[in-house]
DNA sequence: TGATGTTTGCAATTCTGTTGCATGCGCTAC
DNA sequence: GTAGCGCATGCAACAGAATTGCAAACATCA
């Protein structure tokens, strides 16, 4: 429904337009991360560029985050709706499938703490695990 | 010396060329982990294309890993010369410094165990952290 | 020497990410 | 209501990274 897009919207701070509620809308669709590139497709014919604004806004305010899975191109995934945690999606492992080559978040997933060497000062951590996914190795 | 580069290329199963030499020299001067553009410019004159194909060659043959952190550019690595391990660049964290920019490998520092969803069977791992590293934080 | 395969250099292309700019649209102050 | 203003959009253009094609140079060996 529009309504609960627009809402989804709004919580996060930002201003529904119809571009806006196409890209939430397909997001929430998916069944894991994409790029801007099957965005781009997916919902043709829109402008890449204002998808691409489009995604940094969210990403801005927390409504998806994105992922760096070593294909080159960077994916997006929609945040957890309830986490009231900041920046949960620094705290999750991401699956990349050799098979299917899709890229999952997988949220229940927290990533393990890494003692760093003296002196290392840690902000930010990302963990990309590749393999079969569990559709795939079905 | 160019007779251990040569010999290291050889213990690699890579053929000694200038170029080849010239690549693992430059890597081996390295305290961080470098881009092809900055190998680029560290070599010049050379050819690009040609630097891209040699470290393609090295990372074939486990001679260097390569290194996603984020910043768009892959950044390459010697990997450990004494590794009877085979990847063991799979195994350890890699750390990005937003201060300097620059890609440390931390070979000490191996990426805990995850335990993943039934069905996800794990090939590959790469763990980046950010933040600050140990000469920008002292 | 001549045939063969590998390495190199250069041109060109693809793909991703990004910026600039002009237009369009909605909202508010008058 | 209308003028003005700021944000959103679309299009053109660019920058940088990765990659391919092709032909010339080079090494190897029969
Ligand atoms: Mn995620
Ligand atoms: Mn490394
Ligand atoms: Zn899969
Ligand atoms: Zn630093």
């Amino acid at each position: 429904m529009i309504a609960d897009v627009e809402k989804r919207l709004e919580a996060a701070g930002i201003k529904p337009t119809a571009m806006r509620n196409l890209v939430l809308e397909y997001l929430l669709k998916q069944g894991s991360a994409i790029s801007l590139a099957e965005l781009e497709r997916g919902l043709a014919p829109v402008d890449r560029v204002t998808v691409y604004r489009t995604l940094k806004t969210f990403e801005e305010h927390c409504l998806v985050h994105s992922i760096n899975d070593g294909t080159g191109a960077a994916k997006y995934a929609l945040c957890q709706e309830d986490s009231g945690e900041v920046r949960h999606h620094d705290l999750h492992v991401h699956f990349y499938c050799n098979s299917c080559k899709e890229t999952f978040c997988l949220p229940k997933t927290l990533i393990p703490a890494v003692v760093l060497p003296q002196g290392f000062i840690s902000e930010e951590v990302s963990l990309v695990m590749k393999g079969v996914c569990e559709r795939c190795s079905a």
